[in-house]
RNA sequence: GGGCAAUUAGCUCAGCUGGUUAGAGCGUCACAUUGACAUUGUGAAGGUCACUGGUUCGAAUCCAGUAUUGCCCACCA
């Protein structure tokens, strides 16, 4: 017999091992002629430990995995890791800096040693990593785990680098970037956040104009003032005119440029430009031809350009210089808290500072997609396969922040300055290039010291992943070759959902679609199911610098269970928004396991009193054969339990097949809980049907399975019909039309109600709980089923004595329980009262008829109108016809009450 | 500066395309409870659905505006 509760901690891990060791979690071991269904399980970083981000994307996408497998697809998910270069190699060299009280890890062990140290420190993470999906129950198929540095994932990733260098795809060139001197390399203009910041304001006399920035410490070099054209009041000075400046330090020759990205409403409407350090300078010198000077240096120190200050932190400059224009009397005014965006490094905290330096670019503009029969850019590509629903967002409105983005989209800059990562395959000989997977023959080539940003090669992995890495050993065989004979690829590319945090919808979402369109002319997923921030109580974000605002899965799941953990992030959360995770939520869900547990234990007595075997226990009620009930003879209570486990079986499935975890969850809860065990349970108490106890726990069992494997896997092997085997595999409930059986639903809800109002009469009369009352209630239309029910209404309402009569009439005084068949002669108040429910009915029913009878078409809105008036008229119809299925209900409603 | 979302019970949130008495969980209170389950059961209290207008027979739901909060994007020096 089971334990009286349920102990996650003794069984999930042997349940894990079963599943993985009986092949379960292998497409092989699914249906040979299933339909595939593929997830790329979205790597996580090889720096360590998973989070809570980690377990919800876990716990959706094995929902989606474990509810495909028991429909019967070959479903097939594939696990892997990150090398996560930036991150991983910042991670190892501060642990290097702490442990080792080395100063500079690079400089100290150079490129060969810190490899060697980050793959080490990676190998560690990635068991870690491995242990803790397996945790949360996670059924991906672990014999073909990848990672973004194998070999064969290597090789991909250079190949497409190779191919969009020869197709122009890629160039290597002279263009802003986003510098990040702390951590020393570039980053993506995605890993640049914008933090607000108050800082001084100057105008400063230059020339004859009056300029104003917030950072002085760039404008040495400033020699072009740039005014809009179409500003009159500088209507004089003429594009090109020249004049002398007394500037920092000493005069200056300037330019006067007029370009119209010049706002003439802000500030004086003239400014000066600093090319190599502002984007929107930069573009203005690249129109007008103009030269570019670096000011600052890559370690965030003044250059020679800066005469006496050279040599100077930026930062520390910046009131010197102020001082030195104050004395030359240039300063014009200083405005205190000037409000302005800064530019942080998402990886390093420390201040980017725009430069301008040679690096690998992707041309998001190039025409070198081959789509739909067509040759469009990227760009286009990238839009077209949301626009057409190739690719689906849920949430929806995701759509919008996808499009917002591609419109923006700048050219990629691919090369990092780090050494953690898949380097370049770029070799350079004097002024020669070669550009190749292979390095090329002959002496004295130089490999680019840089490497790929991560994003790069990890944005082919929805593919790269599924590639046979035999065929890659093959040196002889072209990219395209090696796509076509990969069985793997061939048999579950596309992928099917791409689960993910929202966070990284650009980073990667939008990459993947760029890098697969374009190499494989596929796009890498049909669907795009994004989760939000799990939050704490208080909506704050949980942080490693406060980390007691953390909660770490591997702490949760010995205490609660990994079911319990999966349940409280996923019911009661929609997709894309942002929830809040606690204790006391988990803990409810705990509660929820337990109760499921407890019920399995009841049915399992239950069994046993009856000297039966639950595995040998079928339920065929259609036939009535082997000296068994047929329906008809089944209690109300049996049928109406059974009929309403078909429409949750129907709204479950359309639930999860539709991406709707949540709702479909809440479904069965309360199913569980509040049909099943407050109620059915309950009234099977003394007079039980146990192969409808146990055919409906089988398929509750089965329907919880994708959200809780773990305990449903378990009671799984205690009440299995003797043939079947393991949960994870068996296949999904159907619905029985046959047994759908409203009459008895209802009928039971009025049995429910009768007990409800028997349990209310004696609140409501003061009657002791522990004292027996006695109840007269008049039944005309049920009083069969309810007679064969007497022994549980009077059981669970504690009435000594019921008394039914059909002939009796309908007593004035007497509380109805919502229908006038069913009376309870004892004067109650609050129940409903029959005659002003019917009143209200024929109301509404009145106001209706006038609507929906001859349908009248109003327009609402004459702006809709005008645009799509057939439309409009449409949908108007279709919600009058909705209107006449209402009145159609509460006429049926108004017969029932007589 | 542009965009998106949220605002419903003390707390966390449901409420699909407008239509019975606005729901759930937690918390609170009362009562129950010796055999599935105290990780329980039954019930109660608690909401003018942020505000103001509008459309409608009817609005938490649709529209417009306001306020507060959060997020994303952005080259205003």
């Amino acid at each position: 017999m089971l334990p009286k509760a349920y102990d996650p901690s003794a069984v999930e891990d042997s349940i894990y091992k079963r599943w993985e060791d009986s092949g379960a979690f292998r497409p092989e071991s699914c249906d040979p002629k299933g339909e595939p269904f593929t997830i790329s399980m979205p790597p996580p970083n090889a720096t360590g430990q998973l989070h809570l981000g980690h377990a919800v994307m876990l716990a959706l996408e094995d929902i989606f995995i474990r509810f495909q497998r028991m429909r019967g697809r070959k479903t097939l998910w594939v696990p892997g890791t990150d090398h996560a270069s930036i991150a991983t190699e910042a991670v190892v060299i501060r642990q290097i800096q702490k442990e080792e009280r080395i100063a500079d890890p690079r400089k100290a062990l150079g490129r060969e040693k810190l490899i060697a140290r980050i793959k080490k420190f990676v190998e560690e993470s990635r068991g870690t990593i491995r242990n803790q999906v397996r945790k949360m129950g996670a059924s991906c198929d672990w014999t073909r785990e990848r990672y973004t540095m194998d070999p064969a994932l290597a090789r991909t990733t250079y190949e497409v680098f190779v191919d969009m260098y020869k197709r122009g795809v890629i160039y290597r060139g002279h263009r802003m970037v986003n510098w990040d001197p702390k951590l020393q390399t570039t980053l993506s203009d995605d890993e640049v956040v914008c933090e607000a910041r108050t800082e001084p304001f100057y105008t400063f006399q230059y020339g004859p104009f009056q300029i104003s920035t917030s950072r002085p410490e760039t404008k040495f070099g400033d020699k072009y003032v740039v005014m809009h054209p179409e500003d009159e009041r500088y209507r004089k000075y003429k594009h090109g005119d020249t004049f002398t400046a007394e500037w920092i330090n000493g005069p200056v020759h300037a330019t006067v440029i007029k370009d119209s990205v010049v706002d003439p409403a802000f500030g004086t409407g003239v400014m000066t430009i600093t090319p190599w350090h502002d984007a929107v300078d930069f573009g203005i010198a690249e129109r007008h031809g103009l030269e570019k000077e670096q000011i600052i240096g890559f370690d965030g120190k003044l250059l020679p350009a800066a005469g006496e200050f050279a040599g100077t932190p930026i930062e520390k400059a910046r009131p010197l210089i102020v001082e030195k224009l104050q004395k030359k009397g240039l300063v014009v005014t200083t405005v205190e808290g000037h409000e302005h965006n800064v530019a942080i490094s998402s990886r390093g905290g420390g201040i980017v500072e725009p430069q301008i330096k040679e690096q690998w670019f992707v041309d998001v503009n190039k025409r070198a997609v081959n789509w739909k029969g067509k040759k469009m850019t990227i760009k286009e590509v990238m839009s077209d396969v949301v626009h057409s629903g190739d690719v689906h967002i849920i949430p929806e409105r995701f759509n919008k922040v996808y499009f917002h983005w591609i419109d923006n989209l700048r050219d990629w800059c691919i090369s990092r300055q780090i050494w953690w990562g898949h380097r370049i395959p770029a070799w350079y000989k004097g002024s020669e290039i070669y550009v190749g997977v292979e390095p090329p023959e002959g002496d004295g080539w130089e490999q680019d010291s840089d490497t790929l940003d991560t994003w790069y090669g990890v944005s082919q992995w929805t593919w790269s992943t599924l590639v046979d890495p035999k065929l890659t050993e093959d040196t002889s065989l072209s990219l395209q070759e090696i796509i076509k004979r990969s069985p793997d690829l061939q048999a579950f590319h596309p992928t099917h959902v791409m689960e993910t945090g929202y966070d990284i919808l650009f980073f990667w979402v939008a990459r993947m679609i760029l890098m697969t369109t374009y190499t494989l002319g596929q796009v890498p997923f049909k669907t795009v199911y994004l989760h939000g921030l799990i939050r704490t109580r208080d909506g704050k974000k949980m942080s490693k610098s406060h980390p007691e605002t953390m909660i770490d899965p591997l702490d949760i799941i010995p205490k609660y269970g990994a079911d319990a953990l999966r349940l409280s992030m996923i019911v009661g959360q929609s997709p894309g928004a942002d929830s809040r995770l606690y204790e006391e939520k988990i803990a409810g869900y705990r509660n929820f396991v337990n109760k499921l547990w407890n019920a399995s234990r009841f049915v399992l007595l239950q069994c046993e009193a009856a000297g039966l075997r639950p595995a040998e226990l079928k339920m065929d009620p259609s036939t009535g054969s082997g000296g068994k009930l047929k329906i008809d003879e089944y209690s109300l209570a049996d049928r109406a339990m059974l009929s309403r486990l078909q429409s949750v079986i129907q709204k479950v499935t359309e639930g999860l097949a539709e991406y709707r975890l949540s709702e479909a969850g809440e479904t069965l809860y309360s199913f569980v809980w509040d049909d099943f065990c407050d109620w059915y349970l309950e009234l099977s108490k003394g007079n039980a049907n146990t192969a409808v106890l146990v055919h409906i726990l089988r398929k509750i069992l089965q329907l919880l399975h994708p959200y809780c494997p773990f305990v449903t896997e378990e009671l799984w092997s205690q009440v299995k019909p003797e043939d079947a085997g393991m949960l994870i595999s068996k296949s999904w409930p159907e619905v029985k039309k046959e047994w759908v059986d409203a009459e008895a639903e209802e009928t039971f809800l009025q049995l429910i109600s009768v007990i409800q109002a028997v349990r209310k009469i004696r609140a409501d009369q003061g009657i002791e709980p522990s004292k027996e009352i006695s109840a007269i209630i008049h039944t005309k239309k049920w009083v069969e089923l309810l007679e064969s029910q007497e022994g549980h209404i009077r059981r669970m309402g504690k009435i000594s004595s019921l008394t039914f009569d059909t002939d009796a009439k309908p007593h004035k005084n007497a509380a109805s329980v919502f229908l006038p068949e069913i009376e309870v002669h004892v004067p109650l108040e609050g129940l409903i009262d029959v005659a002003a429910e019917r009143k209200k009915l024929e109301k509404e029913k009145a106001e209706l008829e006038k609507y929906v009878n001859g349908i009248e078409v109003k327009l609402k809105n004459a702006d809709f109108t005008a645009r799509a008036p057939e439309n409009v008229i449409a949908a108007e119809r279709e919600k009058k016809e909705t209107g006449a299925e209402k009145l159609r209900k509460i006429t049926e409603r108004l017969q029932m009450l007589g």
